[in-house]
DNA sequence: GCCGTTTTCGGCCCGACTGTTTTCAGTCG
């Protein structure tokens, strides 16, 4: 049973409490326990053979320890059992609706023993809920909606797809009268891979109290939405046509920073902060840090300012998961996390010898444009038949042509620009290369990556990277597909033990940049890091506007409280070079 | 159920919006 499966229990257990009407606190505790288990880099699974280890970890005292036993144990907690023969295994989907809460949940329970999404339906069409509280013709439609909602979409967004909406978003309301700010909160500027909605704060004169009623007709009618979903004074909410939910809250502009310090979140962190803020005599809310005796306002207008008033440093958005963030910037230790103007280069692309869309030469030039200093080409091999992949015969032949790139370039910039010759070499189903290490000591960067065969048990994939790392040639471990290897669990591999091996053996892990892909969430990043592994970070571009990519993979690194120092392509050419796993046998002519 | 800068007992984060219950409960973030 891996964290997130524990997690979900622990997640359904708390949604049962608030159903059955338990005492709130008590289901915090089950929710903020599952929130650990979900961000912890142990495996919950191993830690509950040692106790005192679980203890350990903030929000797990020992009835819970007790909980993550049973859960691994049985694959169940016996409290969630006791609740689910109470009511029913599928009273959990109707908390999945909007507008659904555990009261509502527990009213349809009591006077019509519904339990499932169907069966509510049934029961709108048939009147059965006509003269129940709170039941009304609007509440009934509004019911029927997000069952169709629910049933035709979705969960969460792709974080470049949520960017894509809100750099419109951001354009139409920053055109609107009266707006002075336009900023986004969230998920989004907290950097996740995904979210689940898309939080943006105006401020400027069209903002200020009493005289929001022209902007918030405006932004009603933006063209992008399908659904109004809510239209207040200060708050506009509403679906994209893509059902991406948007709130826009429209604020005073002396109450900007605290707006943006709640809107972003994390809730784990909020809830952090407000118990700081308690202890110290303080209430925060939206609006402002006061003073809980008299009112009066500390700190409101930057984040900067209630930050400080709370006794911290400005913590970056990207940290903000009360992971130790608070503690940190407390002691002024917070990291100096790296950002994308300390990449000096990308070291993963294909060229149209392979799959890629553009030449050797429109790729450097492409990354030169950008800013880097260097790039290396890693076309396939030819195992990846479909993409035209590089025998060995093609593959020097590549690396030659790569080579005449390099010098010329390394002549019009002064030697200020080099572009290394490399390959993305396929790791077959027992662990070797489809490529004789004689052609890749040719070569400075050998990426290794799986593409085939992901169906293969946990343990055998385990070993097939083990040994494909083994090889002196491989430098950089690949990304799999983005689908199966290196991705969060369920992982079809023990990557703790590749990434152990990574780091003993010197061979640098890639992060790759691009949403879709979703290698390494942030907390295999942490992982990794814990681990001693040195990383890279590319972006796999097929074509030379994906090298705009580099930006999400960043903010990844960010969350995993990634430093420049961790990551190999902030390197100098000469000093990555030097970095990178030393190579046994140096074949180059 | 967790936890400790008043505490091993008694606390535990806050406000807007909606619909309908003419004064508020429920949901959401």
């Amino acid at each position: 049973m891996n964290n997130p499966s524990i997690a979900r229990l622990l997640v359904e257990t708390a949604d049962l409490l608030e159903i059955d009407g338990g005492d709130s606190f008590r289901i915090r505790s089950y929710r903020r326990a599952a929130e650990a288990v979900e961000q912890s880099t142990a495996a919950i699974a191993e830690l509950v053979e040692t106790p005192e280890r679980l203890l350990e970890i903030p929000g797990i005292g020992k009835g819970m320890a007790a909980n993550l036993q049973a859960a691994v144990r049985t694959q169940s907690i016996p409290l969630r059992d006791e609740l689910l023969a109470r009511y029913s295994t599928l009273i959990l989907e109707l908390m999945k609706l909007p507008g659904m809460g555990p009261k509502t949940v527990r009213l349809l329970w009591d006077a019509a023993q519904i339990a499932s999404i169907d069966a509510l339906e049934a029961a709108i069409h048939s009147g059965a809920l006509s003269g129940l509280p709170r039941m009304g013709e609007k509440q009934l439609a509004k019911l029927q909606k997000g069952i169709d909602d629910y049933r035709k979409s979705s969960g969460r967004f792709r974080i470049d797809h949520v960017e894509e909406a809100w750099l419109a978003l951001r354009s139409f309301l920053a055109a609107q009268p009266g707006v002075e700010t336009v900023t986004a909160a969230g998920s989004l500027r907290r950097g996740r891979e995904t979210a689940g909605d898309l939080d943006i704060l105006v401020t400027g004169a069209a903002c200020e109290p009493g005289a929001t009623a022209t902007l918030v007709e405006s932004v009603a009618s933006y063209h992008g939405i399908r659904d109004l979903i809510a239209r207040g004074e200060n708050k506009i909410s509403f679906y994209l046509h893509n059902s991406l939910q948007v709130d826009v809250r429209l604020l005073p502009a002396i109450s900007r920073g605290a707006a943006l310090q709640y809107f972003t979140g994390s809730k784990m962190h909020n809830v952090a902060l407000r118990q700081r803020a308690l202890r110290m005599g303080y209430t925060l809310n939206e609006w402002a840090l006061a003073r809980v005796d008299d009112g009066s306002v500390v700190a409101s207008e930057t984040e900067e300012a209630i930050y400080a008033a709370l006794g911290l440093d400005w913590i970056p958005p990207e940290l903000r998961e009360n992971l130790g963030e608070i503690e940190a910037a407390q002691s002024h230790s917070l990291p100096r996390l790296i950002t994308l103007d300390d990449l000096r280069g990308d070291l993963h692309m294909h060229t149209h010898a392979t799959d890629g869309h553009n030449s050797i030469h429109e790729m450097a030039e492409a990354a030169r444009a950008r800013g880097y200093s260097y790039i290396a080409i890693t076309d396939h091999s030819k195992n990846l038949a479909m993409t035209n992949g590089l025998n060995e015969e093609r593959a020097l032949e590549h690396v030659a042509r790569i080579r005449a790139v390099d010098h010329a370039m390394n002549r019009a910039t002064n030697g200020r620009f080099r572009v290394f010759a490399g390959i993305e070499v396929d790791i077959l189903a027992d662990g070797s290369l489809d490529l004789p290490d004689a052609v890749l000591a040719e070569m400075e960067i050998v990426i290794a990556s799986v593409h085939t065969g992901l169906q293969m048990p946990r343990e055998a994939m385990t070993e097939r990277i083990l040994r494909a790392v083994e090889n002196p040639c491989v430098r950089i471990l690949g990304h799999g597909t983005g689908r199966l290897l290196l991705r969060r669990e369920p992982y079809e591999l023990d990557l703790p033990a590749v990434l152990k091996r990574c780091a003993e053996l010197g061979v640098a892990v890639e992060h790759n940049a691009a949403p879709e892909r979703l290698d390494l969430c942030d907390r295999d990043l942490r992982l990794a890091l814990e681990l001693g592994c040195r990383l890279v970070i590319n972006t796999d571009a097929h074509d030379t506007r994906h090298l705009d990519k580099m930006h999400f993979g960043i903010r990844q690194l960010r969350r995993a409280w990634v430093k420049r120092e961790h990551v190999l392509n902030t390197l100098s050419a000469e000093e990555l070079l030097a970095a990178l796993r030393p190579r046994n046998e140096m074949r180059r002519p």
